[in-house]
Parts: C-alpha cells; structure tokens; sequence
DNA sequence: TCTGGGGTCCTAGGACCC
DNA sequence: TCTGGGGTCCTAGGACCC
C-alpha cells in the first residue's frame, strides 16, 4: 500500500500560520511577478478564482470580495516544506518527497485494518506540529493513492482522509472521478480520451491496455494497470536533479543589452550555486531571451543557444563568463525583452568527473575560490558576497508588492507578538 | 499597464553504423 | 521492372507534473 500526503493550499496555508488573519478569508498567492495566481484558499476557491490567470483580469472580483492578496514568499514556503517533510519522513522508511507540498509513503508491513486510525493520527500530528492541514489518501499502487487523496480533499465528511482499496470496491469510486483528474492523464490526453467515450476513471481502469498503449503511450497503458490495483510505479529515490533552470520575466520591458547581461549573470550565478549544492558538474550551458508574446504590437524575438564547457564545471566565474558569451551571441538590438533564462545541462556528480587529457584542469576551475563564496554565503547569509556583474541596479527585478516576511528563516524577520 | 517557474519522461524521425 | 536487414544514438517537441 502507499500513502499520498498533500498539503491542503500549501502556500496559504504556510502564510496563515504566521498571519491568523487570513484564516477563514479568502487568500490568493501570486507568482513571481506578481502575475498569476498560484495558489487560493477554499474561499477563493468557491469564488471562482482560477489557477494560473492572470491577476489583472480578477482585480474587480477582488476588490468585490476584499480578497487577501499575496506576492509569493518562496524562502518560506521552502522552510515549512522542508518541516513537514522531516516529520512525515518519521511515519515510514520508505518515503519519496514528490513535490515541495506532497510525499508519498510506502506502507509494506503495516497493518491493512488500522490504516485509516493511522492516517488520522498523521494529520493529526503534522497540524499540531506545523500548523498545516493534509490530506491523506492511501491506495494499492500511487495512481490509486492519488485518487483516494482526490476523494478525501473533495468530500469534508471523510476529514480529510481516505483508503481506496482495489477491485470492485474502488471501481464503484473511481465513476465519480473525471478522467482528466486522474494523476499523469492531463488536458490532451483528457480529451482525447473523452472523443473515444472515456469519461471517468472505471472506464479507462477497464479498458485494454495494449490497446491503448497503441493509441497513446507506455505511460497510459500503465496508469489503466495501476488504476486496476496493479503497482507499476514505486517509491523512488532522491536522485540529483538532471538539468538545473532558473529564469525570470521581468518587472518592465528590457532593451539594453548590460541590463539583460546583468539578469543573466544573476541567473547564471544561482545555477551554479544550486550546482554545487547538489555536487553535480555541468557539462553545458543554454541561454535564452524572449519579448513577450502577449504584446502581439511589439517586434517578437525569441532565442537561445546551447554551448559546451571546455570541461565539467561546477565554477561560477566560468558558467558566468559562458552565459554572458552565449547572450552575446543571440541579443539583437531593438526588442524589447520579457524573459531569459539559463539552463546548465548534462550533469554529472562531481564524484565521477572525466578529466581532459589535454586541459590543466586547475587553470580552469577556481576551486577554493568557490568554496570559499560558499562557505561566507552560508555563514552570512545568501548573496552576502556576490559578482559585482549581477549588481549593477536590477532594473529588470520583478514586482513583490505585498510579500510576507522570512518569519522562519531570518533572525531580523522573526514574528512579532504585541500583548495588550 | 498587468499574463510563473522548475522539472521529467516518451516518441518519432533522422542520421548513422555494418 | 527491379532497390536488404538489423541495429544504435541523438534531437526536438510534446505531454505531463507540481
């Protein structure tokens, strides 16, 4: 059996624990830039706001509703993603962290008929300790764990959480779920399936798998097995991450080329910081800028290019010095950009690095330079020491009008309780 | 005016090998 | 008119997840 635990409207609901305020009250939080919506309380939720649109278009449903509003606090929602990992990771050995608000659990050798005492105690437990509500759903095989969880968010007379046992029992439930809510079937796939009379979850669950692993993919003819009981999918292990992005719209238009260098180099200097952290070396790097295809009155420009260290790298002034030669190469006067980005690809561990038999690998790499960065920036907090090419002003920073503060993770931001 | 960010996996098709 | 058989690797693009 395996356990899926969520954390119901994770990113409201790690703002309500430090803001009671917002409890019971419609909450939404927003993307990067302020943008999109990213995140909404059941409030908002019943108002109709949807993941994903632009905020823009709600302003007047807002205001309406006195809607809270709130730019997104990542170094928070990080924290408490990290304190409710810990603790759940304690219910079982077998644990995969699957995203920064879900962990499945492997539940081989407890006791079938006290799973759902055992899931209570678990919500329980996680909402004393951290404040975050869950919802638990427990099935023969993930797909199945995830639709229990799907059943146990959706119906408040099972709290919060259910068991989704195979064979018929489950058949009887799984008429009730659409097919497009089903884990790994998404909006293509949906409607493709409903053109072919395939509207909830039983009928895919009985149709043939050969056949539809024809008609579609492997993946599919997996999920009708594991929506019938049969495991193709375990829990898998933490692996170091494959490729590593990180990339930004901008606040404003960006025209000139030191602007975007300096939004590249900064992105170019966070990937390498995250490269290190995970001790991966990067064998190449992509760079890419675009203008915003929303302006459909602007000139559209998009490009990116791909370009290979002389060797794995894992050092910053290297990946830095390539990402500004790579955005070189593609910047092209008189756009006006929206968004770049950079990729490092091709990772490897720095275990099991291939030295160049004709490189001096330490006239490349700066090493204990590095090292060094990293151990004041821990000590001293992020960016304590940083590339003056990433400092030049960032004009191109993007709006957090309405953020709260690093209640958990900066001692100058610590809550402030007034007593009358 | 204003539209997120970060990942993984699969497939088809092309290029290439003998 | 007729034009082999069997394979691997790489890439781009699509679909999906949160």
């Amino acid at each position: 059996m395996f356990a899926l635990v969520d954390c119901n409207n994770f990113y409201v609901s790690c703002e309500r624990v430090f803001n009671p305020r917002l409890v019971n009250i419609p909450v939404l939080v927003l993307s990067n830039n302020d943008g999109c919506i990213i995140a909404r309380s059941n409030e908002a939720k019943s108002l109709g706001f949807k993941m994903g649109d632009p905020v823009f278009k709600n302003r007047d449903l807002i205001r309406k509703h006195n809607v809270a509003v709130l730019s997104s606090n990542f170094q928070l929602y990080g924290d408490m993603s990290n304190r409710v990992m810990t603790l759940l990771s304690g219910f079982s050995p077998d644990y995969e962290i699957y995203s920064i608000d879900e962990m499945f659990l492997g539940l081989e050798g407890f006791e079938k008929s006290k799973l759902n005492e055992y899931a209570k105690q678990m919500r329980h437990y996680i909402l004393k300790s951290t404040h975050i509500p869950v919802s638990i759903g427990i099935g023969p095989t993930k797909t199945l764990a995830k639709a229990a969880n799907f059943f146990a968010k959706r119906y408040p007379m099972l709290e919060g959480s259910y068991i989704l046992q195979s064979g018929n029992e489950a058949m009887a439930k799984l008429c009730h779920m659409p097919v497009g809510d089903i884990w790994g079937v998404g909006r293509k796939s949906s409607e493709k399936l409903k053109s072919l009379g395939i509207h909830h979850a039983e009928q895919l669950a009985k149709s043939d798998p050969l056949m539809m692993r024809k008609k579609f993919n492997v993946v599919l003819a997996k999920i009708i097995y594991e929506l019938r009981g049969i495991s193709c999918f375990g829990i898998e292990e933490e692996e170091a991450r494959k490729s590593i992005l990180v990339s930004r719209s901008f606040g404003q238009k960006v025209e000139s080329f030191e602007v975007l260098r300096e939004a590249v180099a900064h992105f170019a200097a966070n990937a390498a910081e995250k490269l290190r952290q995970q001790n991966s070396y990067a064998g190449g790097i992509s760079i890419f800028i675009r203008t915003s295809h929303f302006n459909v009155n602007d000139a559209q420009y998009s490009n990116s290019i791909y370009l290979q260290f002389p060797k794995e790298t894992d050092d910053s002034i290297l990946i830095l010095k390539t990402a500004v030669q790579g955005l070189k190469a593609i910047y092209r006067l008189g756009y006006k950009y929206k968004k770049a980005g950079v990729m490092l690809l091709e990772l490897t561990s720095n275990q099991l690095a291939q030295e160049d038999f004709f490189i001096d690998s330490d006239k490349i790499d700066n090493k204990a330079l590095m090292h060094v960065i990293d151990v004041i920036n821990e000590k001293y907090g992020r960016k304590a020491i940083d590339f003056a090419i990433c400092n030049m002003g960032k004009i191109w920073r993007g709006r957090q009008s309405i953020k709260s503060k690093a209640y958990t993770t900066n001692w100058k931001e610590l809550l402030t309780v007034y007593a009358n």
